[in-house]
DNA sequence: GCAAAAGTGTTTTCAATACACCCATGG
DNA sequence: CCATGGGTGTATTGAAAACACTTTTGC
């Protein structure tokens, strides 16, 4: 076996949470070439005393601060090109957590820059980033249709009007409040906190919580 | 970057077909050690200059004498003593071709020992093989019912007992045939061609056909 | 008391299910 | 004519979809 059939191995994560009601994702600005300054995921190289998951929590919560993501493998991009200087083959990655699991001090990262993008304001992205998030943000839409991925995105406490739009931004269609909260309740995979959302105009909306060792479920 | 930064990488497709109303999948017989005479998925290892893609397409048609096969990525598998001898890392896929497409001319492969095997019939696997045709199977599941991925394996002509049949076994639960048949046709993915299955038992089925151009869409 | 957002009930429509008999062929 | 497997219709049930008004809070 030549050294031409060993490959370098990298991971990439699409980070998807719920931020005011938003999904969002994280990228990381880069800061050499090539593609400086443009706007990239988060992952790293493959070592050999590890696997792509661990590779990935690891990465994730070095650059990011991030520890217990929710994490699913979602497609491996190997075309030749994909990247200009040399041939690396990417396992992307979906990672899901809730907004109050993120601890992202800046302070303790000064060298890297990072933000949280809505899903439809993604900015250009170095090298084919872009397609791999897109691929990750269709197979979110797949999933949530059928199963209960989403419980990793959310806290204990959440309305039923948030995630009622975080369903409508993935999906990308508006939904019958009325029906979606009817379809939910009945699901019996939430409950009430018996707590409300109080402070901000308008009626508040009662706290929900996934509850505790639901299997992942078909829903819709 | 040092050299435990490379990573040997293989490629392993779990293929299916339909043989007699069956699904079956085809395993192959390893000559040498390790693991010598257990059943293994048919795969590769990737070269520098194929995408992972190109190097299942290329192996499945020189091993197996299938070409035109649709694949699809299913899981990488990066545990690191999956394989005994060294460190590798497998890409594994799901591939479906219908009965008729298959030339396997063991004439031409007299080096190669390989079989079809029924889903509940699958023989002791060596590697993990087990593990990456069980995952293999379970994604299979979880796409039929929402899918029209079986488009692929059914030949331009095939009976609504055959395709029911292929349902049961991936479900692995008996489905009612009028309501079957009801489902299947309002669907509007499959054509009557006219022609009918006779030379068998019992009153000849009609032969139909999936319509062209028709997109992955949404079943049950 | 008004603006803002949450909460609720009914009707209609359609798909899923359950179920039993007749039909076409080969031998 | 009988054995074998294929084809069909109807009634029931339950979920999805469409739709408008009332309630609770902050200011």
């Amino acid at each position: 076996m030549g050294d031409s059939d060993k490959h370098i191995i990298e991971t990439l994560i699409s980070i998807f949470t719920i931020d005011k009601g938003k999904v969002k994702t994280l990228l990381i600005r880069k800061k050499d070439e090539p593609y400086k300054g443009y706007w990239i995921l988060p992952g790293g190289i493959l070592a050999g005393n590890e696997t792509i998951e661990t590779n990935i929590s690891n990465n994730v919560f070095e650059k990011c601060g991030i520890y217990n993501l929710y994490i699913e493998q979602d497609h491996i991009f190997s075309d030749l090109h994909r990247n200009p200087e040399k041939r690396v083959i990417a396992c992307s990655f979906i990672g899901l957590i809730d907004s109050i699991s993120i601890k992202i001090k800046k302070e303790e990262r000064p060298h890297i820059e990072s933000a949280w993008f809505s899903l439809n304001a993604i900015p250009k992205m170095g090298y084919d980033h872009e397609q791999v998030i897109e691929h990750a943000i269709d197979t979110l839409r797949k999933k949530i249709v059928n199963t209960n991925i989403l419980k990793s995105l959310f806290p204990s406490d959440f309305t039923l009007p948030e995630l009622q739009s975080v369903y409508e931004s993935i999906l990308n269609r508006p939904l019958d409040r009325r029906n979606f909260r009817k379809k939910f309740i009945n699901l019996g995979l939430i409950e009430d906190t018996g707590y409300k959302n109080e402070g901000y105009n308008g009626r508040p909306a009662k706290l929900y919580r996934f509850k505790e060792n639901i299997k992942e479920r078909d829903l819709f």
